[in-house]
DNA sequence: GAAGATTGACCAATCAATCTTT
DNA sequence: AAAGATTGATTGGTCAATCTTC
C-alpha cells in the first residue's frame, strides 16, 4: 500500500517535471541568460567609452558604414534595418544624424519609387577607417584579453546558435 | 642570397605578428565579439516583447523588484548600481518610476544620511510573482529551446570571463 | 575633497499615425 | 491591403551641474 502509493506519486512528479523541463528553462539556461546580458552591457559600455575617449561616435553609426562599405554599393534602408536587427523609425533617424553629419547620402531608387539608396559618402569611409583601429583595440582589450581563442571560437558559436 | 632575405623577411614578419597578437583582437574575438551583440539584442527584444504582450513592465524593473526581494531587506540605490551595471542617475530615475507605481519605497537610511534605503512593497512583491512565470516561459523559448544544457553551460563559464 | 543621490537640459528610442508606392 | 519610409508626441537615457553628508 505504502509502496503502491509512493509510485503513484512518483509516476505524478515524473510527469509534472517532464511537461515542465519543455516549458521552463533549466537553471543553466536561466544562468546563460543572465550572463547574456550582463556581459553585453558591460563589453558594450566599455567599447562605447573607448569611442567616446578618442572622439568618435557611438557603435551605431560604425555598424551603417560598414555595412555601407561592405555592399560595395548604395543600399536600402530596409536591408540596414535586417542585418543591424534595428527598427524601422530608428533607421530613419539614424540616418538623419548621418546624413547631417555628410557621412551617407539619401539617393532616389529607381526600381522602387517608395524607397531610397544611402551612399556612403568620402568622409564616410575616413571616419569609417579612423574608427577601426579604436574599435579595434577596444574588442582586444575587452574581449580579446579575457578570452582565449578556444574559448572565442567557442563563444561564438554557441551565441551563433541563438541568432 | 634569397634564403637570407627570406629569413630577414619572416623575422620581420614574426616580430610584426607577435606585436599586433598583443593590440588587435583575432577573428575569433571579433566574431564572438559581434555575435554577442547581435544574440544579446535579438535575445533580449524578443524577451522584452514578451513581456509586454502580457501586459507586463519592462525588464528593467524586474531587476530591481528581484534585487530587493532576494536582499530580504531594504537596499541602497548605490548597491543597485554595482549589481545591476546601470549609471547613478539612471537608477535614480528608474526608481522614481517604481515609487510612482508603488511597487517600491523610499526609505530614510540612519547609518548615513546621505543616503537612503529602497524598500520592496506589497505590490511589488507581487508583481515580481506575476512577471516570472512570463519571464521564465520567454527564456525557455528564446534561449532553453535553442541551447543544450551542456550548451548553456559552456555559455554560462565563458561569458562569466567577460564579467 | 569625495561619495550618495537628484535635477535640468538635451539626445535618442519608442508608439502611433501618416504618406507614398506597390 | 501591404511594404518602405517618415513624422509628432511621449518616454527613457545621458551629460553636466548641483546638493548634502561623509
Amino acid at each position: 500500500m505504502k509502496l503502491h502509493v509512493s509510485v503513484k506519486f512518483n509516476a505524478i512528479a515524473y510527469i509534472g517535471e517532464t511537461l515542465a523541463m519543455s516549458e521552463v528553462p533549466s537553471e543553466a539556461h536561466v544562468l546563460a541568460w543572465t550572463r547574456l546580458m550582463k556581459a553585453g552591457r558591460l563589453v558594450l559600455t566599455a567599447v562605447e567609452a573607448d569611442l567616446k575617449a578618442a572622439g568618435l561616435p557611438p557603435l551605431g553609426w560604425y555598424d551603417v558604414l560598414l555595412e555601407l562599405r561592405r555592399a560595395q554599393r548604395p543600399v536600402r534602408p530596409v536591408d540596414i534595418e535586417a542585418s543591424l536587427l534595428l527598427a524601422q523609425h530608428n533607421v530613419s533617424r539614424l540616418l538623419d544624424r548621418l546624413v547631417v553629419a555628410g557621412l551617407v547620402e539619401r539617393l532616389p531608387c529607381d526600381t522602387d519609387r517608395r524607397g531610397q539608396l544611402i551612399a556612403l559618402s568620402e568622409d564616410g569611409s575616413a571616419l569609417l577607417q579612423r574608427m577601426w583601429p579604436v574599435y579595434r583595440a577596444a574588442i582586444q582589450r575587452h574581449v580579446g584579453a579575457k578570452l582565449s581563442e578556444a574559448d572565442a571560437q567557442q563563444a561564438a558559436a554557441i551565441l551563433d546558435r541563438l541568432i
